[in-house]
DNA sequence: TCATATGCATAAGGTCTCCTTATGCAGGAT
DNA sequence: ATCCTGCATAAGGAGACCTTATGCATATGA
């Protein structure tokens, strides 16, 4: 007994909804950005399916009959809603930024400046995910991603941040157990934090000593350059790392970086990324912006040094 | 700053709302009744004038987004909304029968028979709208128009019911005043309830004195046979009335009908009209049948008698 | 492990809805 | 009395939207 009825056309729908808020053909024609006998045969397709005139034609004016009127509360409340809930994603996407980074660039980088940014666009709200060596970037979720290893989807924009550049790292504690590290060979008589890491092998032939091989060694793979950084500054062995992250570590006296040799692969680099779709947008411009302006005053910095 | 964003468009919100509740394509394609590509389409549609995604694809299944979830909470609930609001309106309607009727007709007919009709029809819910003589019949928002003088819409359906038959009733009681009314003439010697009326005129012609002129007798306008009925039986007067109206008040002695000369006009009859948008209504037919079926009882009655 | 089935994406093409233009008409406004 | 406003209607065209056909990835089943 109970056909389950088919909604009427949902342009007509729409046109109702107007008209019946403007009580006239003719504004709900200009609100909707099409004609007034547009509007007029919308209508009059709605009454048609329902069987029973929305409006009461008079002379200038339009009046919405009873059952118009009872339709009309509940359609023009449910449009609001649609529209609200539009409006609604719409600003909070706008306002907030997600940063999908790598656990090295998030805990280095990103973690003790994000402040200033935030400090500086106080409406904007931004989320840094990071993610471990096991897990790759969100792509799917993240506006902005800075990652080393994945590539991002072919059209995105990419720009290059920091180059992938490793050499060795130790405390100066450590050094001393064996009466400073002098040469690269020197490495070997000490603990190495993640022995397995590929970097080594690159590094040791860049040193030139290719022969080196570290598989055999105890190995725990940390896969973020902060949990190996911490492990080197407590004495635990010799780290792999990228000066540009030990920065602080080095300026203090907590690491030591005994060779000028860096190991590095011409396309390895940490870099920025984003989806076209999002290129143009207001957070994703402001937050390029500042990261890339941000890097200017490091090398400045660094070349003044 | 905040421009008022249009909303996307329509088609491509409800398969997105058919696919957050199916979450597949697929089976939200069927629920509308158009092609799985269909969806797709539209989906990315909106995702494209949104710049995010709302689904996220994997192998055999789709997953709502962070966003897709919160935007399909609220758009399915709105258009919830919307399809109850027809449904409702659309069971109401179906389900409440308006009469706009002249008063005469209403009173003297429908009063006292409708009950029986609504007793038939229990889950009918008849409202009968009477419409005095100086109103005119709610042609827009009744589903059925018993009416003498206005014409219907020129393509609605009209069933003539009763013919304007008119002949003068009173009181017995008022006729023992003047020893009994015996022939046309005797009607003068009494008062007239509302002499103006036309059809003493014509019944007059009828009767063979086509010079009475009751224009300057006092009169009162009724407008309604139920009230010069009453005042007839009350002894105030003589009034001119139709027979088949009175068929109780007559059979109960309240009423005399001193002459069998009947006035008519051809084409004066009430008729029961309906718009061709309800002719086939279970409502209209149902009653349309009972109004048929209990005038031909009448009229079978009569014959008997 | 291979073959099959399922479900979404994409391209090309057609159709039919929906809108516009143009005009008529009725009744207020001046 | 004339103009003007606002809705109705007809004819015609454009493009949104849907379909068909196909590809691809992966889960499923023998």
């Amino acid at each position: 007994m109970h056909m389950i009825q088919p909604l009427p056309p949902l342009a007509a729908i729409r046109a109702f909804d107007a008209a019946s808020r403007h009580l006239s053909f003719t504004r709900a024609a200009d609100e909707l950005g099409m004609t007034q006998a547009a509007v007029s045969y919308q209508i009059k397709l709605l009454e048609e399916k329902l069987g029973f005139a929305l409006f009461v034609r008079k002379p200038r004016q339009i009046e919405l009959t009873e059952k118009g009127k009872r339709l009309a509360d509940r359609v023009t409340w449910a449009f609001e809603e649609i529209r609200q809930s539009f409006d609604d994603i719409r600003e909070e996407t706008a306002n907030t930024l997600i940063v999908s980074s790598n656990t090295t660039f998030a805990v280095n980088w990103l973690a003790h400046r994000i402040h200033a940014f935030e400090v500086q666009h106080p409406n904007l709200n931004v989320r840094i995910i990071p993610y471990g060596p096991a897990a790759s970037p969100e792509f799917d979720t993240a506006d902005v991603v800075v990652s080393a290893c994945y590539p991002p989807p072919a059209d995105w924009t990419s720009h290059a941040i920091v180059r992938a550049q490793f050499t060795p790292m130790l405390s100066p504690a450590l050094a001393d157990t064996i009466g400073g590290v002098k040469e690269p060979a020197d490495i070997l008589k000490l603990p190495i934090v993640d022995a397995r890491d590929p970097w080594w092998a690159i590094w040791f032939k860049a040193a030139g000593m290719p022969e080196v091989n570290l598989d055999h060694l105890p190995f725990s793979r940390m896969g973020s350059q902060a949990l190996e950084a911490n492990r080197a500054i407590a004495g635990q062995g010799v780290a792999i790392l990228t000066p540009y992250f030990c920065r602080e570590a080095l300026a203090q006296g907590l690491l030591i970086q005994p060779f000028g040799i860096l190991a590095e692969v011409p396309d390895e680099k940490w870099s920025l990324c984003y989806a076209p779709t999002v290129r143009n947008t207001r957070k994703v411009r402001l937050f390029r912006d500042w990261v890339l302006a941000e890097l200017e005053k490091d090398k400045a910095a660094e070349q003044a040094a």
